[in-house]
DNA sequence: AATAATAGAGTTACAATATAACATCGCCGC
DNA sequence: GCGGCGATGTTATATTGTAACTCTATTATT
């Protein structure tokens, strides 16, 4: 376990991807650990997939990429892991593309910020916690009571900007 | 055309809907007249829907509550609207529950930062632009470029947080 | 160890949300 | 009138997400 918490950039600056997601896997086991919950092989089996790079993947895409061993293929199975590793904090819904990506920062359950890139699917994720605090101020500058907030955006990556900028400058 | 934009309460302040909603229609009209687009009966109607208050609607409930007059009661009509209105900055989507929200800020094209109560279905608008430059400039230290932004917040408005209060305290 | 209680997995069927493809219509400029 | 183009109408289909129920595995209790 050699990080606390992700550098943004992570999943753009060239790193030993490896470690970055066996790491994650190993803070999973620990999370679930800790709060009784039990990290069956389905849960972790789509985790695992998740952990490929740091992509955000659709719930089907999950579903073709699972192997079933001659089980019947069923998109519940898909969405009950995933709703329990959201609910573990392990991997954030992407409200934009209607996709899951896992969490490479090692911290308590926690809400994200994300950046998406609409070209290579890149997913960085962002803890700076003044957008979610200064949302929780506003809300509450008008009585309102936050449970959960979504704060995302899409755009191109740094490497898709520049080839975006190439062709059409 | 009494106001340039909402108080983000407004929907939760009591206040003559009739003209809210009548002065964000006329405000429509010339945003397309301004456009060369072209307001027609079909995007009217939906957008008169969604301007019956300040609640979201999903598509099929628009299907639903849609004056079809004998034509065949297609799903594609409601989202080519919706998509327009929403291009227009006329109405927002609101991601965290596939739901559309009309605007009631007379203002151009803009970003949106919605509230919205789980339990009354209530959209509060916030036309706080701090949140997006603070999201502009996080991206930008990545060099991320940002097409555009997603910022909910999902929750309880004031007066189902005091009815939620009241009964579990 | 037997048993009860509970959480998770497996299966089937279905609901809800969104888009593709193509023919047709109507407006606007010529 | 006619051609171009944006909007509509229609049908079919794709994508995403749940309900309901059975069965099995794990844990707690006796
Ligand atoms: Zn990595
Ligand atoms: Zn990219
Ligand atoms: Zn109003
Ligand atoms: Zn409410």
């Amino acid at each position: 376990m050699t990080q606390i918490a992700a550098d943004p950039s992570l999943p753009l600056s060239p790193h030993d991807h490896r470690s970055c997601a066996s790491d994650a896997l190993a803070h999973a086991e620990a999370v679930c650990e800790s709060r009784n919950k039990r990290f069956t092989e389905n849960r972790r089996a789509v985790l695992k997939l998740l952990l490929d790079d740091h992509r955000a993947l659709g719930a089907y895409e999950i579903l073709r990429r699972f192997d079933w061993g001659g089980r019947s293929r069923a998109p519940v199975q898909v969405y009950r892991a995933l709703d329990f590793l959201e609910s573990m904090g392990l991997v954030h819904r992407v409200a934009s593309s209607n996709a899951y990506v896992a969490c490479y920062r090692l911290a308590e359950r926690h809400g994200a910020v994300l950046f998406v890139c609409e070209t290579c699917g890149v997913v960085m994720e962002c803890g700076e916690l003044n957008l979610q605090s200064m949302m929780d101020k506003l809300a509450r500058q008008s009585g309102f009571t936050i449970h959960s907030q979504l704060l995302e955006a899409v755009g191109h990556c740094p490497s898709c900007a520049r080839a975006a900028e190439a062709v059409d400058p």
